[in-house]
DNA sequence: ACTCCTCCTTGAACAGTGTTTAATATTCTT
DNA sequence: AAGAATATTAAACACTGTTCAAGGAGGAGT
């Protein structure tokens, strides 16, 4: 019988069994998972690799956790731990800001997360603990009631959207340069098509071209940003730094 | 040897063989994945189900689609072409915030949608469309150069994040109905230290816990949109609805 | 020291997955 | 009618998540 009766709701409902012997940690194997996961990606995640990298079989696993997306709950869950609101920021503005960076910083560097928030509810401790932070920033800014809400997840939705779209850029440009030859024809063909049909999207594309995806990536999430807190300026108690 | 050679590269650079005699189709194959995502989700979607669905062999899919990604990506395009632009908008803001509500009410009719969105980029033909008229909407804003890219990306970056937080925020609670017995006392554990250590975000739940969860998204979604586009208005030529 | 009991781990199995490949129909071309 | 090209099948391969009977191992009680 696994880590606690009752099969349903969500793992943190289902606290840890107490230890006595153990080579295995709920720990453990969320550390471990995760580093496969940042490794391998999302695809090479399997029960049996997170065993084997344990000197362990995959049945043992099931001890610790009831199924594989428990596993990834918790893994979730510990990479939401790595963000922080920065130290010395001065004003719910500035605040919020360094949380949305940090949280953008974290999406990147372990990419699957992103994969994994749109198929799962989150209610980890961390996850937790990171919206209350959120919350208590827009509440020192003078938001209130479902504006609070509201605000929070603005701010939050722009993360999560902004790293998706950067991340499927990156991917496109690797697919692209990862492509045997004969790829360079069909391509051509293809674009010449998209170009005669969207001309202010071919002439962005044109543009972009040759631009650093790491440094216009960060300008676009600046920006959007920007609009967003200046959009929740005109809206709250305190449209100054407080 | 399946639909054409050279295996790099996206779906779309790989043209559909010339028709001859065929009970299959690209076209009818994409169909029924897409029946099958809506109903059953993404894990409900295997090769072997389209087969059958179709009444053949899983194998016949490989002769019209290179491996199970590649369909998946015909499938995003497919409702990525349901997005429209509202009819008679008046202005670039309106048009804008047109464009954003059908592209949220896309993505809540099809969820698996937006976890392929995180997984995979997106060049197909209706989502190339979907850019144009995006574009050419900012465009007329008064925006040009990078900052008409960021703009575009911001809007939907939001569509994005707010749908993935609704889509959790309904599993949240069709999961939590779900659960049979037993299930109470421990999350009525896990809730009391969550509100002891969270005090703000207690406050929050408390106020939320009988809320219409289809109103308040909406309220949400409407809410950061509004944020986001007055924003914008402040940053191109033509703040009034032109 | 012996048993008992609970905790942990194993190994094998099950059903199902995506994908390949040789063999086979079926239809078009010559 | 012969042959080539197209389309479909059935079977196999290497995987996957998950279950379960079986067994080893440490602590508690006597």
């Amino acid at each position: 019988m696994p880590s606690s009766e009752s099969s349903g709701g969500s793992v943190w409902l289902r606290p840890e069994r107490p230890p006595r012997d153990r080579q295995l940690t709920r720990e453990r194997i969320v550390e471990v998972a995760v580093a496969v996961l940042d490794a391998e990606g999302h695809r090479g995640l399997s029960m049996r690799r997170v065993a084997t990298e344990l000197g362990v079989t995959a049945g043992s696993l099931y001890w610790y956790v009831h199924t594989k997306d428990d596993l990834l709950e918790l893994a979730l869950d510990r990479v939401l731990g790595e963000v922080r609101a920065g130290p010395g920021t001065s004003g719910w503005r500035d605040g919020l800001a360094a949380l949305a960076r940090s949280n953008r910083a974290m999406l990147l560097r372990h990419r699957w997360a992103l994969s994994e928030l749109t198929v799962r509810p989150n209610l980890g401790p961390n996850a937790l603990a990171l919206a209350e932070t959120g919350l208590r920033l827009l509440e020192s800014a003078g938001f209130a009631g479902t504006d609070l809400d509201a605000a929070l997840a603005a701010v939050n939705d722009h993360v999560v959207g902004a790293v998706i779209a950067e991340v499927a850029w990156r991917d496109t440009l690797a697919r692209m340069s990862g492509t045997g030859s004969g790829w360079a024809e069909q391509a051509a063909d293809y674009l010449r098509q998209v170009a005669e049909r969207h001309p202010t999207l071919a002439g962005r594309m044109a543009a972009t071209g040759e631009i650093d995806v790491e440094r216009e990536s960060e300008r676009r999430f600046t920006f959007g940003l920007d609009c967003l807190l200046d959009g929740l300026a005109t809206r709250c108690a305190t449209p100054s730094p407080s």
